[in-house]
DNA sequence: ATTATCCATATATAAAACATATGAATATTG
DNA sequence: CAATATTCATATGTTTTATATATGGATAAT
């Protein structure tokens, strides 16, 4: 038995007369009625009675009847669901992100955006450390994944750039050097005690930082080191020192902390990075990359 | 696409194999790939990554995989269903009844013998007057009756004779006759007032005690008429006449009726029939006719 | 480096679907 | 009631399609 049968079968009971039938399918009378035969006596059961004005269902070809209707609407659902997949319509895609990504307004842009251009995919989201969301990515629990660092270590693993912004010194509020709205030269925080976001391996905006001091000449004196951006916060709050954070950490509006813009530091910038499999990645989280990438081209 | 493509993409989905799966599909190799490739571009759809040693499905393809078992099930089901049904072994059946047929007990043996023997036949019983029993039976609502009726105009319907049963006479308790066990005679009737079941039209019951009395050489004194063969028992137990009755209705036990067999009356026998129409009835339905005729063969 | 494995391609063959012509049965119409 | 029309069935030829055989190319295993 194949589907054509069951197409013919369908269209002969809806018709209740074969020639007409044979019209609607665009063949000739005399091979439907073969069809038809062949599959009554493949199923040995008869589907129709013969009358002389036309055919007429059996009680058990009505029950064939509402069966392979069924099986025709879902060899289209079928047909439908496996192109929305492939053509990245459909799905699931796994995003992470580590705690600083989200204050930039570029990601939960990109996130909205994809929502509305791809609805039937869903997109689980998952915060985690760096070296977590590398890993994940690689061993495929998940599919991308926005980080600061630049580099990787794990094969197989692709790092592309969105886009960089600039560093603000965030100082505890009523700090001598917020006393003024105005750019804060690096070479002003040399003996301010500094806490610095740190990843557990591999180079980061730590390294940004330290290697941005030691060419301004002095090396600074770190007091403490945080697991997370956002915690380096806590601590200035805190009043325990200074930092330097990306732009859009602003956003945080942590309370007893200030913002400073820095002055002309141009090599002091903070990625914000795509991570990725080189291959092997389901066309839905392909189309979410590319959304990300193009977006960010348009961004900078 | 046909219903082939799916049976071969799900084996070789199942194998990740190409030369391993045409071997379960009792083909060569090459037709196999071009039958799958076929698929492939029907639906412009990569279903698997070819690799060195063997295939492996793509997202989209893992999609389609759990879609075609799906389909495959529901056709293997299909045809359960319809040759079920063609076998009689599934669908519903209508079965009516008149007043008096289920108090001999053939009637709900016949019903639990067919209920054990068709266990996925849903049975409808319904209780009604023979000329409406017989006219939903000619009008399609009702698959077979039990009627006491020989003969009806209702061409299209066939009645077979199921078995005929003796008459008793139905005395109120304490009736000069019901004094003793013995038999009588139906002239010992002759003077007592008559209670007697008669149909709304057609010959039935009725006719058969009065022709059997004027062959006794006496015509009886009817004194009531009643639409249902058991409210003529409800009139004799107030004591207001007597009556016959086929010998089942002694099931009833009704308070204040006594039943006494008749000497010998060979030719007053009240039948039990069964009522379908002459055509274009279910299998089911052929069954249960069926099972009715041949065991009622075996009671008689 | 050699061999084995496995899929792809090219071509031939067998099967099956389809078309055409015609017959048989039964309504419909004059 | 005869004649016609309608519809499905059957017979046979043609085309399409699935399958088989032979062989090549790519990659992993030895």
């Amino acid at each position: 038995m194949e589907l054509r049968h069951l197409r013919y079968f369908v269209t002969v009971a809806e018709e209740e007369h074969i020639t007409r039938a044979a019209e609607r399918l665009g063949i000739q009378q005399p091979p439907l009625s073969l069809q038809i035969r062949a599959l009554e006596t493949e199923l040995d059961v008869q589907l129709f009675r013969r009358k002389p004005r036309g055919v007429e269902l059996t009680d058990a070809g009505r029950i064939f009847f509402d069966d392979a209707r069924k099986i025709l609407d879902q060899v289209d659902q079928a047909l439908a669901r496996t192109q929305r997949t492939a053509r990245g319509e459909q799905g699931t895609v796994v995003i992470g992100f580590t705690s600083s990504a989200p204050f930039h307004p570029f990601v939960p842009e990109v996130i909205r955006a994809f929502r509305d251009s791809h609805p039937l995919v869903s997109l689980e989201l998952k915060e985690a450390g760096t070296s977590e969301l590398v890993a994940a990515v690689e061993g495929e629990q998940m599919d991308a994944a926005f980080i600061r660092s630049q580099s990787t270590d794990a094969t197989g693993v692709a790092i592309h750039r969105l886009f960089a912004e600039k560093f603000l010194a965030a100082l505890p509020a009523g700090h001598a050097l917020a006393s003024s709205d105005k750019p804060i030269a690096l070479t002003d925080l040399r003996h301010e005690p500094l806490i610095l976001y740190r990843r557990v391996s591999g180079p980061g905006l730590y390294d940004t930082i330290l290697s941005a001091c030691q060419r301004a000449g002095f090396s600074p004196d770190i007091t403490q080191e945080a697991p997370q951006i956002v915690s380096t916060l806590n601590l200035v709050a805190a009043g325990l020192g200074v930092t330097l954070v990306p732009a859009s950490l602003r956003q945080a509006r942590m309370v007893g902390v200030v913002f400073r813009p820095l002055k002309s530091t141009p090599e002091l910038t903070a990625p914000l990075n795509l991570a990725c499999r080189k291959v092997d990645y389901s066309e839905a989280a392909k189309r979410f990359v590319e959304l990300a990438r193009t977006t960010a081209r348009l961004v900078t």
